[in-house]
DNA sequence: CTCTCCGATGTATGCGCATACATTGCTCAG
DNA sequence: CTGAGCAATGTATGCGCATACATCGGAGAG
């Protein structure tokens, strides 16, 4: 790798000036046919690639935008080694039950929609997980390379966030809190969880039901648990102030969770889960436990993620239009580029209740 | 967002030199204790960020390896517009057959396995679609922001691939093709689809099978093909010379390819897809003009993406570890960056046939 | 008391490009 | 024939940072 031609060398070569192979690149119509001829010759010659970083720093935009995003279950990195060798190619047979946890459709949803959107303004993408002890780190230094930042909730300190949204303009993916000056994207959580608990208190006739949560300090849990208070409000059931248990969004925290609850004795009659992954640690535990779901426990998840269809009993849970989410965080950001000044925004996107086994629905 | 604050404004601000500023990020040892909590105190008292551009230009490098892909079914842009209001939430019952194409897993896998292996070794990743009439812009662009490349091999045209390669190292996802001097990941094509053809040969005793293939110049389909007929020729049955159709990997044109063979008169005993997409789609079309698999036809993909798994009857496949392919493809530009002169690697990662109920083995 | 050495800091420069502004050479109206 | 007007191109500068090198001051050696 010889030392990459610039653009003076590219100038050298078509006997331009540096302001005019610029302008071949940015400004083609300002050239004249034969001039850009000779730029384009010399710039296939000499195997001639613009320097990105130069290009923003001149222009004083980068053409990405940042999408950061907190260490889930399932997509932790780990020393684990790669295995490079040419292996046995194993043919196994490959029950349903024999689900493993995949990677986070969540979050591969949210950057395709980031994607496409971007993609549709010309920008590109760049992510990172701030994962570890070094997340802030990592965070900051996403924020020095970007336009702007799509980031989930919890992802970061608030201090940090507030921090870079001095520098450029940043998307929360969540509800907003009190007094947080940022744009939001969330999802319809209130509805939604009180959806799902309206159909297991009328459908199912259930009165014994209790809320499994996840971290306190997420926005999402807190309208989720709203909606099923208010759902058990509407039937004239006193709300418990809290939830029963509080997970932390990850499949492995709601299998101890799952034992937990086994261990304890009478488990309630249904179990409504703030998040998927909760909902299958849980499932996990109670199948394990000789526990039938939905004849003696009743389980709801919410997010939609495909693991939530590949479960036996298939989970019936609230989708987020995820990938949604992740386009109009991008589309929320750009405008937002457009005009700083706007009010700050919060846009809620619609979701849908999916019946399947776990409560009973489906055979 | 007033004008970002730079290194001068934060020297001025804590009383030192720019450089010293610089040497507070970049090497705090070599700055006094008290210096650097004045240089912090002004960081965070101007809301200052370093410039990504400005870094990378200075230091000459990136810190940012690129990863880019062709437009797969199912990740489409499209001008469609994006739901803001809010909804209704719609209760619905969700049967197991009613799925939809998701988005496609093999990319998301990819994505996150190069996500976390860049994060291992401090870099962030920029992602870009080289979809549409501008994906050579597009890619073109994507190179000159990044220390490297990650790609699917026909991503882009050879010609424009090969003028980035002089910049910064290319590393291929798929097989090398002759005189291709580039890195490659790529998993065991060949021994996988001969092992899954030698089942369907061996375990289901059938005979008259055929193959479904991707796109011609496909070195993963290709290889594929091989796998195929060098399981046919181990029991004496004369391979075909080219696959009986030839499909693009996108379940859309699966299914027509379905439609097409159901309309052509007898079936094939079994049909093995070069990809799971494509196994699903013909699955769709078969199911839709009532012929049963795997009674009547058995099918087989390959790829072991999730929605293989969510079909009914599940697709009898060979699973690829997407996520690894990620890792091993940054792994190895990183050691191309450690040393250019290192020879072309090509490192072929092991797969493992699932059995599932496509193929007849469970029930 | 002077010289050396080293840690801490400052000065000056260049990374590769975009772009405001200057310049050149025409064309065409007057 | 001349000057205005315009298209095409060149010149010069700055974007914000990293870093080689210079400088400074104090500690310890001689």
């Amino acid at each position: 790798m010889p030392k990459a031609p610039t653009v003076y060398d590219v100038a050298d070569l078509a006997g331009v000036s540096i302001a005019t192979v610029s302008r071949v690149f940015r400004k083609p119509h300002e050239v004249s046919q034969a001039t850009k001829d000779r730029v384009h010759a010399a710039v296939l010659d000499l195997g001639y690639v613009p320097s990105g970083s130069a290009r923003s720093l001149a222009a004083r935009r980068a053409g990405a935008i940042g999408l950061c995003f907190p260490d889930f279950d399932g997509i932790d990195g780990g020393p684990a080694p790669i295995a490079y060798a040419d292996g046995p190619v194993l043919a196994q047979l490959d029950p349903p039950d024999d689900v493993e946890p995949t990677g986070d459709l969540y979050i591969s949803e949210v950057m395709l929609g980031t994607e496409i959107e971007a993609w549709r303004h010309g920008m590109a993408v760049t992510i990172a997980v701030a994962r570890g002890e070094r997340g802030s780190e990592i965070f900051d230094n996403l924020a020095g390379r970007v336009d702007g930042m799509v980031t989930l909730s919890r992802t970061v300190p608030d201090r940090l966030l507030a921090h870079i949204a001095r520098r450029i303009p940043v998307v929360v993916i969540a509800g907003p809190r009190a007094g947080d000056e940022y744009d939001h994207i969330s999802t319809d959580n209130v509805a939604g969880m009180q959806a799902m608990t309206t159909h297991v208190l009328d459908v199912h006739g259930v009165r014994d039901v209790a809320f499994v949560g996840g971290p306190a300090d997420s926005p999402d849990d807190h309208d989720r648990f709203e909606g099923f208070r208010a759902a058990l409000l509407a039937v004239g059931i006193e709300p418990p102030a809290e939830p029963l248990l509080r997970g932390d969004f990850t499949r492995s925290l709601g299998r101890v969770l799952g034992r937990r609850l086994v261990d304890a004795g009478p488990l309630p009659r249904a179990l409504v889960c703030s998040n998927d992954q909760t909902a299958l640690g849980i499932l996990d535990s109670l199948l394990a436990a000789g526990v039938r779901v939905p004849e003696d426990v009743i389980l709801t998840g919410f997010d939609g993620i495909d693991a939530s269809e590949m479960s036996r009993p298939r989970i019936t849970t609230v989708r987020q239009p995820m990938r949604e989410l992740g386009r109009a965080a991008v589309d929320t950001l750009l405008r937002r580029l457009g005009d700083p000044r706007m009010l700050p925004q919060t846009r809620t996107l619609p979701v849908t209740v999916l019946l399947r086994e776990s409560c009973g629905c489906l055979a």
